[in-house]
DNA sequence: GGGCGGCCTTGATCGAGATCAAACAGCCGC
DNA sequence: GCGGCTGTTTGATCTCGATCAAGGCCGCCC
C-alpha cells in the first residue's frame, strides 16, 4: 500500500466564487468548459447542463487524490475538466496496472453498476464537474441522446483499451515507451484535433508510466534516456518533453 | 501472413431448411436462440426479432473463417449463436494479439463507425445471426431500449478488456495460463450462470492462447504441462480439459 | 499403407527486462 | 545552509520467457 502523496482534499471551496456561480442561472459546467471545448462540456450539452446546473459541483483535486476506489460504491459521476485521471487495478500482492487514462473533457465513472471496478486517481492536479449519480441517471432515463453520447465515449474507450492490449502483450520495452509518448502527444492537445503536439509535460511519474506499460520504472527511465541519446526527444526538468523528430518517434512505436 | 486453415465459406446453404424458416413468420434469430438463452437472442428481444425476422440470416462458419477484417468496411452486425469468435490486431511485422473473445450470445460488431478496428475470426466452428448494418441502425434509432442493451454489453466488454490488461501487463506466464483457463471455464458455461464449468474443450489452439496471453506457444505448452504435472488439470486429446482442483486453479491466477 | 502437414511437446541456449544497489537532483521546511 | 524526502538515473547481476531445434502424435489424402 503506497502512501498517498496528495491528500484527497475535496476542496469545493477552492473555487473562489462557487456560490455566486450557483446562484446565477449560468450552468457551471458550461461556463468553465465552453471556452475550452467548443460549447460542449464533455458529454453534456447546453440544455442538459442547464437542467443540472443547480446540482453539479466544480471540484479541484491535487495530484494523487483518490477519486473512486476499486470495489467501492459509486456516488457520483464527473466530467474531467482539466488534468489527467488514471484508472488502476491492483492485484492482492500489490502489483498494479493502469488500465486507462482520462483527459479533459472525458466523462468519468462506470454507468449501471453499483461498484467501481477500478481505482480512479488524479494523476495531475485535476478539475472535475461532479454530478450526483441519481441525478444523471434520471436525466439519462428520458434522454436517449445523452446515453447515445455516453455510448460513443464507451466505444472509444473500448477501442483504446484494445489498442493498448497490443502494446502490453506484443511490444518491446522501447516500443512501449515510444507508444506512450506518442499517445500523450496525441491526447494532450487542448484543441483536440487529433494532431500530435510536440511539446508537453508528462502527466505521470516514471513509476506511473511503468504501471501503464507493464514495465519497471528503471526500464522506463533507461528507454527515455535512450530516446534522448538518440535525439528523438529532449527532456528538461524530469517532466517536460520536446519531441525533436515526431516521425522517428512514431516509427519506434512498432 | 499465415495461411487460413478453414476457408471462409459463407455457407448459408448449410442451414438445412433455411428457406422454409424465412418464409414463415417465425423469427429465425428467436427460434434458434430462445431455447439456448432464455427467450432473448443476445441483445435482441422477441418483438425486435420479429421486426428483423425477414432480413436476418443464420450463417455457419468453419473454424478459421475470417468474419471481418481490420480497416475494412462493416456491412453487417451479428449475434454469436454458437462457438467462439476471436478479435485480433496485428502489427506490420506480423506480431499478433487477441484483444477479445466473444461467446454466445454476444453481439458482434463495432457500432457507429465505418471500418472495423479489429479482425474477427471464427476460433471454433460458429453460427452467426447476421443483421444488415443499416437495418439494425434503423431499428436502434427509434428504439433506445435496444441501444441501452448494447451499451450494457459494451460496458461489460470494456470491464473485461481492462481485467485482461492487468493479466497482460503484470502477471507471470504461469498466472496468465491459469487465468486463461479460468476465463474459459467461467465463459463456456452454456447456462451462463457465471459458474465455472470443470470440464470443457479449449476453443483455441496453443498458438491462439499464446496470442491471447502475450506469450509464445512453447511457453503456453510448458505451463499447461506443469498444471497437468501438478494435478490441477488433466488434458486429453490436446483440446479437452478437466479441472481437477478449481480452487487451486483460481489461486494460481495471481 | 505410407507420406505429409498441422499441431503439440520437450530440451538447450540466449537475451531483454527485472531486480538489487548506489548515488544524484530538485524541493521544502527548519 | 542543511537534512530529509521524493523522484530519477545508472550500473551490475540474475532470471523468466523467447528463441532455436528436434521429435512425436494424429488425421487426411494419395
Amino acid at each position: 500500500m503506497p502512501a498517498k502523496q496528495g491528500a484527497a482534499q475535496e476542496t469545493e471551496s477552492a473555487m473562489t466564487d462557487r456560490k455566486d456561480i450557483h446562484n446565477s442561472d449560468v450552468p457551471v459546467l458550461c461556463q468553465s468548459c465552453e471556452a475550452r471545448h467548443k460549447g460542449m462540456c464533455g458529454v453534456l450539452q447546453p440544455d442538459e447542463l442547464m437542467a443540472l446546473s443547480k446540482i453539479t459541483r466544480m471540484v479541484k483535486h491535487d495530484a494523487g487524490a483518490e477519486l473512486a476506489a476499486e470495489a467501492q460504491p459509486i456516488e457520483s459521476y464527473a466530467n474531467v475538466m482539466r488534468g489527467v485521471v488514471k484508472l488502476t487495478k491492483t492485484l492482492e500482492d500489490g502489483r498494479q496496472q493502469i488500465v486507462g487514462l482520462q483527459f479533459a473533457p472525458d466523462f468519468l465513472g462506470r454507468l449501471y453498476t453499483k461498484e467501481s471496478a477500478v481505482t480512479a486517481e488524479a494523476a495531475s492536479d485535476v478539475d472535475l464537474c461532479r454530478v450526483p449519480r441519481t441525478a444523471l441517471e434520471r436525466l439519462m432515463a428520458d434522454n436517449p441522446a445523452l446515453e447515445h453520447r455516453l455510448m460513443q465515449q464507451t466505444l472509444r474507450e473500448l477501442d483504446e483499451a484494445r489498442d493498448w492490449m497490443v502494446t502490453l502483450g506484443r511490444k518491446t520495452a522501447a516500443e512501449k515507451v515510444a507508444s506512450f509518448l506518442y499517445l500523450i502527444a496525441t491526447h494532450l492537445d487542448p484543441s483536440h484535433e487529433g494532431e500530435a503536439v510536440r511539446h508537453f509535460d508528462l502527466p505521470l511519474t516514471r513509476g506511473d508510466i511503468a504501471d501503464f506499460l507493464g514495465l519497471t520504472l528503471e526500464t522506463v527511465s533507461r528507454q527515455l534516456s535512450k530516446l534522448r541519446a538518440d535525439k528523438v526527444i529532449a527532456i528538461t526538468g524530469n517532466r517536460h518533453v520536446d519531441v525533436i523528430d515526431m516521425a522517428r518517434l512514431k516509427n519506434r512505436c512498432g
